[in-house]
DNA sequence: GACAATTTTGTAATCGATTACAATCCAAGT
DNA sequence: ACTTGGATTGTAATCGATTACAAAATTGTC
């Protein structure tokens, strides 16, 4: 492999004047700078970046941990990042879960070990703890999750408001007796969710029936099986908000399913506003998280705290919004 | 932060052996051995990674350049490669070139740069020449994709077959007027496609009509408008042949836009098999590719090419399924 | 206890760039 | 022609580990 002392040799100059090239133009006289680059085409040089990046203690990358790749929603996040990580010269390193917890835990020692510059967690279910050291030395960027009681960086939507936002329209349509099936009730954006939805029916003096309220895992399949527990229970509400799209689709599969319509026996609301909602049938009524702009706000929290600029607001939170489709009616 | 130095002076031992403990602790005396890690405990001590990169001249980081991360099928490629690499010790750096030919070739450099061992390919438009390139001084794996005339390691299934079988079936149901949405035609696994419905036609002499033989570029709008484009031209098909589930989406979406069902009226044949095409209504008929076998294979493969062993078949092929849902009706 | 064989440890070179500092060059001013 | 100061270039240290080789320590044998 050629290396930067056989360019200096073809062109005659030091290792240091063939590095001022490459890194610092405006120091090499001309002629000389002419002469290297000839060199460098001749041999079709590459300079070594590990070389470079452990002179400089930089590595230029930067670390995404995402739970599931494969979840549209969170690889549409990941495009944001990666658009403002490229355009800025950084390179991306993707940690995938699989919604494991060890190995969520296991991709920390990828900072400390300097193969990143910094680190954007798209999911944090390892304790708390061992994250907030971790962001003590390095630059951590949480994004749609956060961290109770935490000052870590963060960029999400109000998940509260969102599902209030939604079960407050079911309730304005005539809707009383709600459904709710939820996250994995061990993360936080699935607890606000839910309490979201508790706030809006107390505010407007409903009862939330306690075996309406169903703990699912964001799948479609837990959308599914969840449903078809309501209709094995007998306990058929009106309307369901589910806390994600996927769910709301497996939902409203059970529904049809029984030989229901959605929405015209029951009205399902999703949350997320995946590309597939508005393909599906009834196009789903659900809450929209700007997914690219989440990761591209993260990417740019996080270059400013490698670069160590001040930052001003820790904690982004963007807009949501009612998508309205055909998947709730007024009763 | 704390460095090896800092290490062997608080365990009163060198360098050299700080590194054995870490590397090859089977050479370090069992009482050193408890002082250094000690002394790695006390001052939580991480080795730096890039340091021992140079020194090895490896990084234990493979590239993947996908053309869109967003796509279902190219993130669950993605997750077979994480998932074998993640067990031999390797990360995943992603290159998502946006379908831009330009940034694809932009990665090729990260190989010359040694910020990576190696590369899978699930994306190759730019010129099969600087490819070949690279491939010639790196390991470098093709998944999905393959270049005409290369040698150059390849996982995918068989797309003529593919198609051909999928074709055929329609044909077998009685269809005779069979239309057929390409991919970007400039991908050779478009041309495979279209060149299996062709050779299934022609088995079968059945003429083509060319008005029914349209370019697409895989995504769900392009399905829909050239469905919709049928209707205007008011050339129908009794069925038709869509080299992508997302495209089939489309078509079916226009069908029933003009007030048509599908199958009764026209069916339609996806490829792919992506997780929603079961969920969509009807449910796809489709051919299935093993996407994440597709991935680990790739990733396996490409282990080889950097441990330099012998690899017995460049070209490995994966079977394809044809999955009957409802989609597809005899004429 | 002496000596050889074997283990264990240390010294210093090395990976391939960057960069502080020193040395040299060159042009302008007198 | 002779300074002088800024622009260029070169020398060598440096980043933080690994590892070849040498040295020291240990073990076993007679």
């Amino acid at each position: 492999m050629v290396g930067i002392v056989d360019v200096a040799k073809k062109a005659n100059v030091s290792t240091a004047t063939v590095s001022r090239v490459l890194t610092k133009p405006e120091t090499v006289r001309g002629t000389t700078m002419e002469k290297v680059l000839k060199a460098i085409e001749a041999l079709n040089y590459q300079p070594n970046l590990l070389a470079r990046q452990l002179r400089r203690l930089e590595t230029k990358t930067i670390l995404v941990v995402v739970p599931d790749i494969t979840n549209p929603f969170f690889s549409k996040v990941l495009r944001g990042i990666e658009a403002v990580a490229v355009a800025k010269g950084y390179q991306v390193l993707l940690g995938d879960t699989g919604n494991d917890v060890e190995r969520e835990k296991g991709y920390l020692n990828i900072l400390q070990q300097k193969k990143a510059d910094g680190m954007v967690l798209l999911t944090a279910r390892m304790d708390a703890a061992a994250v907030e050291e971790v962001a003590r030395s390095f630059p951590v960027v949480l994004a749609c999750e956060y961290i109770e009681g935490s000052r870590i960086p963060t960029v999400s939507i109000d998940n509260i408001s969102g599902a209030r936002k939604a079960t407050e329209y079911l309730i304005d349509l005539g809707h009383e007796r709600i459904g709710c099936i939820t996250g994995p009730l061990d993360i936080v954006l699935s607890r606000d969710r839910l309490k979201g939805f508790y706030q809006a029916m107390a505010r407007k003096n409903l009862i939330v029936d306690p075996v309406l309220v169903q703990e699912g895992d964001f799948s479609f399949d837990s959308g599914f099986n969840l449903m078809m527990k309501f209709f094995a229970l007998g306990q058929l509400p009106t309307a369901i908000f589910a806390a994600s799209d996927d769910m709301a689709m497996g939902v409203i599969k059970a529904i049809k399913s029984k030989g229901l319509k959605v929405p015209e026996d029951i009205s399902v609301l999703g949350f997320d506003n995946l590309k597939f909602s508005s393909i599906f049938e009834p196009g789903l009524t659900t809450i929209a998280q700007p997914a690219f702009e989440i990761g591209e706000n993260a990417m740019e929290l996080l270059m400013k705290l490698i670069n160590k600029e001040e930052v001003k607001r820790e904690q982004i939170i963007l807009a949501d919004q009612l998508v309205v489709r055909e998947s709730v009616r007024t009763i």
